[in-house]
DNA sequence: AATTAAATATGAATTAAATTCATATACAAT
DNA sequence: ATTGTATATGAATTTAATTCATATTTAATT
């Protein structure tokens, strides 16, 4: 069977016109090199050269095999160097899952800015959201587990010895409401208060929301009625013109300064606070690719 | 460094989807494959496939390897066969060198025929008589002897361990004069007979030529004078038109009707002969292209 | 959550392959 | 013929690959 290093041999053998100057180039000696060609043409019942002659002269075997180098060592070298640019994190891959709706308004425009400096990572976003059934619950962190993903974002971290969950940054969930709404004039709300309301939020499976998992449901409560919308300028539309109320990060109301008729109420007494965390897989944990783009969520939302 | 059968075993594995069936289908076992896997990948400190998931799926670096496979892999293969085919000699080199002028006149019409025959022989006809001096006299065998040929015709063999020498053929060299000439009726001539004659040859040493080397030399004769001529019609022309005489071989005489002003004497009682050999390499000797070539010069010339 | 079957990983022993060293042989040039 | 240089080779040594036996891991099932 034909081996890179015979390649490499009858490159070297006509780069140098010797045996021993080849094998001196290929760092062995003339010995190796002998024994080397001697099976190898042995094994292929084919002279490759003739020796008598100075500098040394390929036969037609020879010659078809220096052809195939030429082929095919260059385009082995190109991806020796793919690889090292991945090994060293120059080139890679950051799929991203996000577990949380209003993540998208701060993490779209960081992708752009993101793949600026890092032009050659392959780059994407994958709604991890888009069906409600229970089964794809946990879809975005198993992808990641099974390495299918390289990145979720998700408030909710789990125990699991292959993913390394990194802290963004925490926020205030507050309830918006029209601001010539009953509940508009109240410094905060309990959960009785929302029993009488209609709650408008995204359609992810309830049990992932805040507002239930850490207000409604350990007080035993749940709204007058539900909506769904996919999308946060429908969901403030709706509640400007009561169609109920809703629950969003403070910073993205206050960072829309289009709706002015809205009024946001903490939620409890000492507010419904809420972590983000990038999460990545143990094994990627060195990867400097990763870790800025991480750090570059951190630099970007602490003020 | 990347090696060809690490190559082969990313192909295995995406082919077969796990590293048993991948071992099983390489004919190892799966133990040696993944030690071969664990080295590889601790060397290029890459991970190449997500073994968690059936079938195993590629990592990045998984995917540029299996790409260069895959452009790598075929093109090794059509050289593999390809140096078969040499090695079996449906391929091959048959570069001749003539060291007689007139075998042209036989050896030209036989290329075409063989060619056809063997469409993959590189096949070229080499004039090892270009020039006179003594140093190449011997060219067309030295260059056999390196290689440099592939099959040299002559009528000189000599003592090589290289080399083989097949007989062709003999024939009878006679003295071409006009009908009218005073020689013309003359059952055989003598060397002193020359002696008053021009004689028209080749521009070649005379040394190799029959007519001095087995006629006159021994007798201490030489010709009144010499006159050279590189065209087999043209040496005829001259002797036509009484400017010489010269010696050629009967059956090229007999082949060309066109002479009937010239007439043909034998050389010394018994004529004048000579043979001629098919020589090549020793290493070349089983060679299935060459033989049949020498071959078809026999059956071609023994009626 | 425990159990099982299948896949993968690993350590140590074995086997195979490549390399070196020391020389022999062959060749080219003078 | 002689000498210097290149190549070849056998045996010992070193290095690498493979196997065997077994442990660990994982996904699927109860």
């Amino acid at each position: 069977m034909i081996q890179l290093k015979h390649l490499e041999t009858i490159l070297s053998l006509v780069k140098h016109g010797s045996v021993i100057k080849a094998a001196e180039a290929l760092f062995t000696t003339q010995s190796a090199l002998s024994h080397q060609i001697k099976q190898f043409e042995e094994q292929l019942n084919l002279k490759l050269f003739i020796r008598k002659s100075s500098p040394i002269q390929l036969t037609q075997a020879g010659k078809l095999l220096l052809k195939t180098a030429n082929d095919i060592l260059p385009r082995l070298h190109i991806t020796q160097n793919n690889l090292k640019a991945i090994e060293q994190g120059h080139q890679g891959r950051l799929w991203i899952g996000v577990e949380c709706h209003t993540c998208f308004e701060w993490l779209l425009p960081m992708l752009r800015a993101y793949q600026q400096q890092w032009p050659n990572i392959d780059l994407d976003l994958v709604n991890s959201l888009a069906s409600i059934n229970k089964k794809s619950e946990l879809t975005a962190l198993k992808n990641l587990k099974q390495q299918k993903l390289d990145l979720v974002i998700t408030s909710d971290p789990i125990d699991d010895n292959d993913l390394v969950f990194k802290e963004l940054f925490s926020y205030e969930l507050v309830l918006v409401v029209s601001k010539i709404h009953k509940l508009a004039e109240k410094p905060w709300i309990k959960p009785q208060d929302l029993t009488t309301e209609t709650l408008i939020h995204y359609p992810v499976d309830k049990n992932k929301l805040d507002i239930y998992k850490h207000f409604l449901i350990p007080a035993n409560c749940q709204p007058k009625g539900e909506r769904l919308s996919e999308l946060t300028v429908m969901m403030l539309q709706l509640v400007e013109g009561q169609k109920g109320v809703c629950v969003l990060p403070k910073w993205l109301i206050e960072s829309l300064p289009d709706f002015e008729s809205l009024t946001t109420i903490r939620i409890g007494q000492k507010g419904l606070w809420s972590t983000l965390y990038a999460t990545i897989h143990k094994q990627n944990e060195q990867q400097t690719y990763l870790n800025n783009f991480i750090q570059m969520i951190q630099e970007s939302t602490s003020p």
